[in-house]
DNA sequence: ATTCTATAGTTAAGCCCTTAACTACCGGCC
DNA sequence: GGCCGGTAGTTAAGGGCTTAACTATAGAAT
């Protein structure tokens, strides 16, 4: 492999040129400057970014964080489409995307995860730093490592949905269509701080509508689909006046919906099912799925773009992304018997 | 941040001592290695990885390389299994995944991936490398970076699936059902190397049950959800005494099955539907799916471990992982009218 | 003629670590 | 006594790049 020296020697000038030329500091001749690339395309010279990154401080790496808890990342779609948003923004912009799952536990970040971060290697961080129990970005943070969230945590610059508008519209279209016994599949907060926004969007939703949000039926899953049929079995066989059930995601109300269908129940003749975050598949399946359309790939983007900022000293706005309501087949008004 | 000579100054000792210390290297009393380890405790020293990768050339990261085509990557569950199994082993081996995923022409990889490649930054390479239009890996060999290759193309070292013996399995089970009625939802084999694999297996057992594969009904789609919903829809409009479907990867065998069911026709009952990859969903799903399980997370796995065999310069056996039929409830016998 | 500024380029220190080559000491052996 | 091998540690040379500080020249301004 050719190195700086080399592209010099046969260019004709000092290695500091070559290095000034490659990053375009200004003062160099015409002619200069086409001597350097000429050598540099002759020789196939292509720069050591471990050098570069010792002697600059910067690799040009940013770490992507996805914490290790329950299932998730690697089987949840709706991240995915997080991570393809990330990826182009950080394609376009020269960045490389390392990726890291940190286990975490109440004592914080694996041994691990902290070594990577404290070892100079990693320029930022985007992280996905939801689950209540630890947070990845404060150790970050306190290196002062630049560090941007998709999430809800909200102690650094952030990203995230807007939950509380999401779930009120989903309420909203729920008790639009005229359902009142709703019954909710919901998951634990300890699971995922957005828990809390869209447990209190259905809550005020149902209050506009005149209904108790309180007494409504409601079981917790884990996002998964299997949960989801689970969660719907039992509230299905204890309440079977439901007309309606409300999901938090859409990989639950698609298990919902199998389960109903198991039980008989045709939706959305018979049951009314919707989801949250619009995964791809809500669209191609059957009945597509009403759902809440996150703009998950726009969070990713939007992350990186504030990681940017961020590695240029500007201190970038904190963004909450507003959520659209998507009909689709799976919502219908209840029967008029109901 | 604390650097290697801060700790030997601390610890009384020179800046090699420290560095062998922590490497291991035999001949030091235990009092010095307990002075040197106690002053990078109280220190909180943490190497610096690109110093070390500059004076050593490892890096310690590996690049995850999946090749951005059709939806893929981002979108198929298929690909994030095997990625999590690479993770798993990557983590358990303290190496780093750098997730790639270079744009593919007939002239090869993109410029970004080029250089990422020569840059020095990356120990190793395991890659999807299996779109006919351009390999991956050729690049990253000539260079003389280890890597693996999760497919089929076999010109270095390989994992990869039992392609043939799959979807023979998949075929006796759907003709040892008694069904010769039977419709592929293929793919175009410009799309994946592995089709020309299961084709070929599908062939077989057609012949092995005295049917002409040739003569089967086909259309091909590109591997999404909404893809085999099309096909299907094609097919059986066309073909409707069809009593089986065949398709090649999970996601099109749902669309399959949903778009089935608008046509009235339920599954198993008046038509059997099978896929190929057993991702999470399909055992989730309404019906569970008959399928072939490909072992992802084991292929990742494997892939991991051949690459730090060819780390060590141990050149490692290429493999080939078996499948195994999974048979659930989307599959029957034909209706006997039919 | 002198000083200043802008332009054009070079020198060399430094980033932090690894490792080959070397020193030094001690006990054992012929 | 001289030599050897094993043990315990040090010295110093890189590895390839960036960049602060410097030199040098030409033209403009005083």
């Amino acid at each position: 492999m050719p190195t700086l020296q080399d592209v010099a020697k046969r260019a004709g000038v000092s290695t500091a040129t070559v290095s000034k030329v490659l990053s375009n500091t200004p003062y160099f001749t015409d002619e200069t400057r086409e001597n350097v690339l000429h050598a540099v395309d002759a020789l196939g010279y292509i720069p050591n970014l471990a050098a570069r990154a010792l002697s600059s401080g910067k690799t040009h790496i940013i770490a992507v964080v996805f914490p290790y808890v329950y299932d998730a990342i690697f089987a949840d779609p709706h991240v995915l489409r997080i991570l393809e948003g990330i990826e182009s923004e950080c394609r376009e912009h020269g960045y490389n995307i390392l990726l890291s799952t940190p286990r975490l536990s109440p004592d914080g970040v694996d041994e691990h995860f902290r070594q990577l971060i404290l070892s100079g290697y990693i320029d930022g961080v985007i992280a996905l730093d939801n689950v209540p129990v630890a947070s990845v970005t404060e150790i970050v943070r306190r290196k002062h490592i630049p560090a941007v969230d998709i999430g809800y945590r909200k102690s650094g610059p952030y990203v995230c949905s807007d939950d509380h508008l999401g779930s009120l519209l989903m309420m909203q279209h729920v008790t639009g269509l005229g359902h009142s016994a709703i019954g909710v599949v919901g998951a634990p907060e300890a699971l995922h701080l957005a828990n809390q926004d869209r447990i209190a969007g259905l809550r005020e939703g149902a209050d506009a509508a005149g209904l108790d949000f309180g007494t409504m039926p409601r079981i917790d899953g884990d996002f998964s689909t299997g949960s989801g049929a689970k969660c719907a079995q039992l509230l299905l066989e204890q309440h079977p006046e439901l007309t309606a059930l409300i999901c938090l995601n859409d990989r639950m109300a698609m298990g919902a919906i199998q389960q109903a269908r198991q039980l008989e129940r045709s939706v959305p003749a018979d049951l009314t099912v919707v989801g949250y975050d619009d995964i791809p598949m809500a669209a191609a399946f059957d009945p597509p799925l009403t759902t809440i359309d996150q703009q998950a790939p726009e969070l990713g983007r939007i992350a990186s773009r504030m990681l940017f900022n961020l590695l240029d000293e500007h201190s970038p706005e904190s963004v909450v992304l507003p959520t659209r309501l998507v009909v689709r087949r799976s919502s219908a008004p209840p029967k008029l018997s109901a």
